[in-house]
DNA sequence: ATACTCATGTAAATCGTTACATGATTTT
DNA sequence: AAAATCATGTAACGATTTACATGAGTAT
């Protein structure tokens, strides 16, 4: 799975520009995916010259002009040939975790610290989580809402962890 | 966080090989880290070019000759350095949750294969963890038996989530 | 016989981010 | 007046994977 992948499926709903696709990754996407614009304008460029998309240039009042791109017939067909290939491992990459992981050559303070930082930080995107859920929850497929729960439901877990983690280290400290 | 401050925090504990340090990361790392042999023997190279560490060749019987590297006092600074700055955000990204995110423009059943196919594969990790929790429990750190935890509850909770997901999508189909 | 473990390393290819460049309109 | 939104694009850089190359010893 690349970039590519993720756009073509995107694209299946509806024609978007590149400010679309990168608006769309930032929100609903974003638990996992992302993809920056120096990813998403090169690759459509390379889609179109490939033919899995066609380009359209729209002009626009009080805004600039954008490129909307809509998938092709052999943009579908790739699309359908990357959702039957093999599924790829997740990939996850946690610096809070590998601090933690390495916490007993530093004060205890600052493994506290680092606790605490991702926990607020798993608070907030599970509030983002939820308030998409509720915003968007009438649009969603049956697969979409199973995805979205998975992320909603992981971080819960992960803020009793944590919450649980602080308490036992901080009794730690005070022993 | 790169690789480097990784192999730095291994070798912090004793010395390693380029080997040895390939083995962490697929054990005791693999859930919040990885790295190929591609990027952990240059690493080492470079790192050995600037001081982090010294490189010292052992010669074993029965076994190939191997190269133990052990941090130096610049190398301790140097992994200070990387535990007190900002922490980075986690990166995830999930081919089968991308799936399941476009599932509405394939066969239902083929969702379930995914949903199924993810479910056995986070069951596989959950008790490769709960393995590993039973065996190194005794030599953990309290912040090492955090971070094991957050990979376990995390798994269990997403056992949960996949589980009602493929029944709800079930009951869907037979509808 | 075959596969696995131990052990190191390089080169090509892939993939992606960050920073820069530009610029109008709208909101605070 | 400043910041945010809308909008596209390139160039330099960084990080990492995959595949190749080599080879002995051990376990099945």
């Amino acid at each position: 799975m690349n970039s590519q992948d993720v756009i073509l499926g995107l694209l299946m709903h509806h024609s978007l520009s590149g400010y679309d696709i990168k608006h769309k990754m930032e929100t609903i996407l974003s638990y996992f995916n992302n993809a920056s614009f120096g990813t998403i304008y090169p690759t459509l460029s390379k889609m179109e010259k490939d033919g899995l998309i066609t380009k359209e240039s729209v002009i626009q009042e009080g805004r600039p002009n954008k490129n909307l791109y809509s998938i092709t017939e052999g943009g579908k067909l790739q699309f359908k040939k990357y959702m039957y290939s093999p599924i790829e491992d997740n990939e996850f990459k946690s610096d809070a975790m590998t601090r933690l992981f390495f916490g007993e050559f530093v004060e205890a303070a600052i493994m506290v610290g680092v606790l605490e930082e991702y926990l607020v930080r798993t608070k907030v995107n599970m509030e983002r989580l939820r308030k998409l859920y509720v915003d968007c929850q009438p649009d969603m497929s049956p697969t979409q809402e199973i995805c979205i729960q998975i992320g909603i439901n992981n971080s819960e877990s992960q803020i009793l962890t944590l919450t649980e983690g602080i308490a036992r280290l901080k009794n730690v400290k005070e022993k």
